[in-house]
RNA sequence: GGUGGGGUUCCCGAGUGGUCAAAGGGAACAGACUGUAAAUCUGUCGGCGACGCCUUCGGAGGUUCAAAUCCUCCCCCCACCA
């Protein structure tokens, strides 16, 4: 089997690693476990964590196992690294709450049936220790010199903000979860984000001098845009896993809204499909590389929300946008619908009104604000003036123009505000 | 604890009595161009059925015809000193 290690350099998601020929034969030789750690600031992932999530799941398909560690204990002190302010800190609730959330979505990616995996909460260890022990046993193998000049801490020591003291031990508590995962299940491999290299390092490093074990560290780069943005990120702010907060539409749209640029290297990073297909993309031009988008789509959201979603996100988009014609040979690999025959629209967000509502006639400036397509009814004056108000495909003149019974079509009508963003109106008489 | 510097509309950042819903930049949104892309150009960018009214400049009071701007107290941040 190929070295899960080329496995993952071909695919974009190393940046740096530690002891580059050790750590292949290690990953050679035997099963390993590995571990990354989540943050449990919010109840759900974001995009923005695929990167860490999708390498612990190349781990498992490689025949490792990995172990998903989520920071309910360090998730209390909060991780400044290049970090430009302090977190708010969170209670003990909220942290709890959220582990729960993001064990969920976890399961989606990696199976934890029979010990294939595990899910640990560093909770259970850390928020059990005794300041005055572990300052003896672990903080005095801590050179403090070595701290202040981490990467990780400079950004904050350098700024206005400054750095406070909890947030300055989170290296050292981090560095402890390292060596109580090498000790709990032999775990000598941490990979995390390249903010994190400090936090690794400094884990390694407390194993040697505690152990004289070996361990290992790999980071993943910062994924941006082609454009220069991290991520993950879109007006609404962040790209969530779970579909309460970004429905498998929007998160479907998210990615055919992909850079031409980063297609085929997002394709390699938050897809399976296998490397030379994803190679096969790079030769595509202009608009072709939009079937590519809908792939990408398809697939990370087959991921994310399972294949059922994926099917309805795509069908809605197809019946939206209009289809997508897929070169034969494009991606043989995988299960999206090559031709259109059942379309159905209904993840588009929508709501039901009644038919009695339109008697009167409303105001289309104020229907666009009530359904949520803009956020205020001045916004949804300001569309519409723009001219980026639309009700079944026709683009409205005034803002307060009325719609009326009229205006229902199949009983239903179609709001647009702009290009990509739809809404229906269900009537029920 | 002392001294000094700060907290402005999503972010950065001007503004030190009226001409301020508050410069400039970024982000964002819309339009044109396109391919549900990028770049570019144009417009918008607190709320309100809106040439007017209402709410905003850390918080609470006060001075004034008039305050983001002046005064008092309080909260928070930073630097240096202790």
């Amino acid at each position: 089997m190929e070295n899960v290690l080329d496995t993952l350099n071909s695919r974009g998601f190393i940046e740096q690693k530690t002891h580059d020929d050790p750590l292949r034969d290690y990953l050679e030789s035997e099963k390993v476990t590995c571990y990354i750690g989540f943050d449990p600031t919010a109840s759900s992932l974001h995009v923005g964590s695929l990167v860490p999530i999708m390498s612990l799941a190349h781990m498992q398909r490689n025949g490792h196992k990995p172990i998903a560690l989520v920071g309910g204990g360090t998730g209390l002190v909060g991780d400044p690294s290049g970090k430009t302010e302090m977190r708010k800190l969170l209670t003990e609730a909220d942290v709890a709450v959220n582990v729960e959330g993001l064990k969920k979505q976890l399961s989606r990616f990696i199976d934890f049936s029979d010990d294939r995996a595990v899910m640990v909460n560093n909770a259970d260890w850390l928020t059990r220790l005794e300041y005055i022990p572990f300052l003896r046993d672990i903080g005095r193998h801590f050179s403090v010199n070595r701290m202040v000049k981490a990467e990780s801490y400079k950004m904050r020591l350098d700024s206005e903000e400054g750095l406070s003291f909890i947030e300055f031990n989170y290296m050292v508590l981090q560095a402890y979860d390292f060596l109580e995962l090498r000790k709990r299940h032999d775990c000598r491999l941490q990979m995390g984000g390249s903010d994190q290299w400090g936090n690794i390092v400094a884990g390694i490093d407390l194993i040697r001098r505690v152990e004289g074990n070996s361990a290992f560290g790999i980071t993943f780069p910062l994924i941006t845009t082609a454009g220069g943005a991290k991520m993950g990120k879109t007006a609404a702010g962040a790209v969530w896993l779970d579909p309460d907060r970004t429905s498998p539409y929007d998160y479907f749209q998210f990615w055919v809204n992909t850079d031409d640029r980063d297609v085929a290297r997002f394709l390699a990073l938050f897809t399976f499909l296998p490397m030379p297909e994803v190679r096969s993309v790079g030769a595509l031009e202009g608009a072709d590389l939009n079937a590519a988008k809908s792939i990408l789509a398809f697939e990370a959201t087959r991921l994310a929300h399972g294949e059922k979603e994926a099917l309805r996100a795509y069908q809605s988009a197809s019946s939206m946008f209009g289809a997508r014609r897929y070169p034969p040979g494009l991606f043989p690999s995988i299960g999206i619908p090559r031709d259109n025959d059942t379309l159905d629209d209904d993840t588009v967000p929508q709501n039901e009104m009644r038919m009695d509502d339109f008697i009167g006639g409303i105001p289309c400036f104020k229907l666009f604000h009530s359904v949520g397509l803009t956020g205020s009814s001045g916004a949804a004056r300001r569309l519409i003036k723009q001219g980026g108000g639309y009700v079944n495909g026709r683009r409205l003149e005034h803002f307060d123009e009325m719609l009326t019974i009229n205006d229902i079509k199949d009983m239903q009508i179609l709001l647009r505000a702009g290009k990509k963003n739809f809404f229906k109106i269900r009537i029920k008489s």
